[in-house]
DNA sequence: TGGCAGGGGTTGA
DNA sequence: TCAACCCCTGCC
């Protein structure tokens, strides 16, 4: 690969590392203490962060760093809207300057559709594996992220043999319906989030969950609030405590009231604290 | 070393 | 509402 420019960026209420590692992408690599490898606009690039700068190495431009990591984004404002209770503080305390992304709508479908009881290092994994049968190779081992026409031309198994297991029939079905013309991602970005959910969840293994995650970090609809294992968890923890008879109908109710507009960062922040907290 | 439980859901009956 | 779906990982 030739040379490549690096882009550097004054950031503030921003911190790469629980940015890249909160479980929103599956796409970058660890390379360093303070340093990663990933995906920007379809470009390999390597990221790193010293006090107040942001470093990106790669063909992208700088308007696309921005998009990326939503660096012109009000964080603080936003937060400041979410409830004043006991909790969200102690969770924006732990991870301060996470911010949810801006990633591509088709790579995010798929990777999510792939995520189904599995952890984020297996789904790591698949990504990678996807990248290099059937991605094109933009550096020595720098794969893209296959466009769904590719996985829908091959064939299932070939998924499965990427460790998909039955979610290769799910991911192969909804690059098909993508294919055809079935849904539209673009379009989709024109929806209102109600429509764009339902929209989402015609394809195969898309369920409410992997449609809210797709809704925000992909189209950056923030009041989206998807709601797995450990959300639930934390939801019962913190605002249902020794409430056993709490349905999760009624957990997304509670979470649809009560965050409002901006519930997506709270979701990601308690997401990310309730994971990594120390243990007591 | 091998067996077993469980994991960031969705589907279809 | 609930079993079935793949298979990798951690644990004993």
């Amino acid at each position: 690969m030739a040379a490549t420019a690096s882009i550097v960026l004054p950031v503030h209420d921003f911190a790469l590392e629980p940015t890249l590692e909160c479980g929103q992408t599956f796409s970058w690599q660890r390379k360093g203490p303070q340093r990663w490898q990933g995906w920007i606009d379809g470009q390999p690039v390597e990221a790193w962060q010293t006090a107040g700068r942001l470093s990106i190495q790669g063909r992208v431009t700088r308007a696309a760093v921005q998009e990326y990591f939503q660096l012109n984004a009000p964080l603080n404002d936003w937060l400041a809207q979410l409830p004043r209770d006991a909790h969200l503080p102690i969770a924006f305390a732990f991870a301060p300057g996470l911010r949810i992304l801006r990633q591509d709508p088709w790579e995010t479908t798929a990777s999510f559709i792939c995520s189904s009881l599995k952890q984020i290092v297996q789904i790591q994994q698949i990504n990678q594996s996807l990248r290099q049968r059937f991605g094109m190779e933009m550096a020595p081992g720098r794969f893209t992220f296959p466009d769904f026409s590719i996985l829908a031309s091959g064939t299932e198994q070939a998924l499965r043999d990427c460790k998909l297991g039955y979610r290769a029939r799910h991911l192969h079905r909804a690059a098909l319906q993508l294919q055809q013309g079935e849904i539209s991602l673009a379009e989709i970005a024109r929806r209102p989030t109600a429509e764009a959910r339902q929209d989402l969840m015609k394809l195969q293994g898309v369920g409410e969950k992997v449609a809210n995650c797709i809704l925000l970090f992909a189209y950056g609809r923030l009041e989206a609030f998807p709601i797995d294992v450990w959300v639930e968890r934390v939801l019962r923890e913190l605002y249902f405590p020794g409430k056993r008879r709490v349905t999760s109908q009624r957990l997304r109710q509670f979470a649809a009231d009560y965050f409002g507009p901006y519930a997506g960062y709270a979701q990601q922040y308690l997401f990310h604290w309730i994971r990594n907290r120390p243990k007591v």
